[in-house]
RNA sequence: GGAGGGGUGGCGGAGUUCGGCUUAACGCACCGGUCUUGAAAACCGGCAGGCCCGCAAGGGUCUCAUGGGUUCAAAUCCCAUCCCCUCCGCCA
């Protein structure tokens, strides 16, 4: 969420801001901008009626307490009965302007950071890249094929029991996923972040703190029953950790690593990405997460976009980062990095990781906020980053680590966290 | 799921019977000062946040879990919701 006194003072900037995402919020813009000066309006004779009813009762009990009260008392009780009514049907106006204001604003994305490019995701740009593609003699095997002779990923039966889009991890793989998680938690943790297992059922509040409400409504599996929603990523529940809270100052950058299952509707995505578990309503997921001083959210994104990129490199994928375009960036962000690895079997790169600053955007709706030993609190940043998703990071691994003979073999680094002697997947 | 008890400032904790100098006592923590070679102790003072108006100084308003209601006036009375605790039942 902007801040509106931002809007207020300084539309124009706004604006300019804005359309480097290509939005049409001129509409929007105006339409804030004349509710909040409704809002004041209301605001002001709300107020003053307010404080003429304080005084005069203040005025009341006096006289009552005094042992007098005659008809003065009861005149100016008369009074203030009218002047309770008029108080009334101001706030009702109020309360009306400003839940206008409060859905208007909820649906303003955050501005982007001037060192985001303009434009849609084909101004999106490259910023490195490392490794270079294996050749492969025969054409690469995708996941699936290197999956399916030692029943590893069972598609089909993930289908018959929860519907397309929903895979059995089995045998080896289920090591695998555990050894990457467990790599990268220990890995996050020597470097600041305390791990943290969240819950993955959250409350509306959350999804809208976080910026997926409203934006991503269809998006999210929601419990009608419980009025609860399944977490698309542990960037809610661990953004909602310190919902409505002032942090101590001297405790930032507060940083955690949380490990949950993700769920994705992924609806509108129809057809896209079908084979193998590329792109599936259910993963899991390593993500870190960082609330730090206003000041400092640039380098923090720095330090935490290195770790990404330190990650795949210990895992010997082949990558290139882009600096995500304005258009393209989720509503929360005003700076992305997605870091995409190498996938034979489509001859390109895929989105595996990626690691965004959201500024003050969720920190003001969430009202997290931080304060020194001498000052006023002030909005912290908060930043959040794929460790590993494991899903993809297993489909890079089998199709870049693939053997001649369809044998997937085991980075190094991972290596120490599968049962003895497991160099290769589905080996005996 | 059943029966009770409870949510007050950074923390602890009064106040809720009987609505009105509660602009929330008192303590702890914290900050400033006096004292001291320095520190501790003691003493003095300070110490919530949001919003609105204002160049500022300052003023106003709201907030005692949340939202309504009653009243001239609500931490206090009424209703609803959320959360926490205890006991019972169920349970990985």
């Amino acid at each position: 969420m902007l801040d509106i006194k931002l809007i207020r003072s300084n539309p124009e900037m706004v604006r300019e801001a804005l359309s480097r995402r290509g939005e049409t919020a001129e509409t929007a813009l105006d339409r804030l901008l004349e509710l909040d000066s409704q809002r004041r309006d209301l605001l002001q004779q709300a107020e003053e009626k307010r404080a003429l009813r304080n005084t005069t009762s203040q005025e009341i009990a006096r006289i009552k307490k005094s042992g007098a009260g005659g008809p003065e008392v009861q005149s100016a009780m008369q009074a203030m009965r009218e002047v309770g009514g008029q108080i009334k049907e101001l706030e009702t106006q109020l309360k009306a302007v400003e839940a206008g204001l409060e859905e208007e604003l909820l649906a303003v994305p955050n501005l982007p950071d001037p060192t985001a490019p303009a434009g849609g995701e084909e101004n999106s740009r490259e910023e490195m890249s490392w490794g270079t593609p294996r050749t492969f003699d025969l054409e690469p095997k995708d996941h699936l094929d290197l999956a399916l002779p030692r029943d590893l990923i069972d598609m089909e039966r993930g289908a018959k029991v929860s519907g397309s889009r929903f895979a059995y991890l089995k045998g080896d793989l289920v090591f695998l996923q555990f050894a990457l998680v467990q790599y990268a938690l220990e890995k996050l943790a020597g470097k600041g972040f305390r791990p943290v297992v969240v819950p993955v059922l959250v409350r509306d509040e959350a999804m809208y703190g976080t910026g997926f409400f409203p934006t991503d409504l269809q998006q999210v599996y929601h419990l009608e029953a419980d009025d609860l929603n399944l977490v698309g990523t542990s960037e809610v529940p661990l953004a909602a950790l310190h919902m409505n809270e002032i942090l101590d100052e001297a405790d930032l950058p507060v940083r955690y690593v949380g490990y949950s299952t993700c769920f994705r509707r992924e609806a509108g995505a129809a057809g896209k990405d079908t084979r193998g578990i590329f792109r599936v309503h259910q993963f899991d997921k390593v993500e870190m997460f960082s609330f730090c001083h206003p000041d400092r959210s640039g380098e923090e994104h720095d330090y935490m976009w290195s770790i990404e990129r330190e990650i795949l490199e210990e895992l010997g994928l082949p990558y290139r980062a882009v600096n995500i375009a304005a258009g393209d960036l989720g509503a929360s962000a005003a700076k992305k990095y997605d870091n995409e690895a190498w996938i034979p079997s489509q001859e390109r790169y895929r989105e595996v990781t990626s690691c965004s600053n959201c500024t003050d955007y969720q920190s003001r709706r969430l009202k997290c906020r931080a304060k020194g030993e001498k000052g006023s609190p002030y909005l912290v940043h908060t930043l959040n980053g794929t460790v590993v998703a494991v899903g993809r990071t297993i489909i890079a691994l089998m199709e870049n680590y693939q053997t001649v003979d369809g044998l997937v073999a085991v980075p190094e680094v991972l290596q120490r966290y599968l049962p003895a002697g497991k160099a290769f997947l589905g080996k005996g």
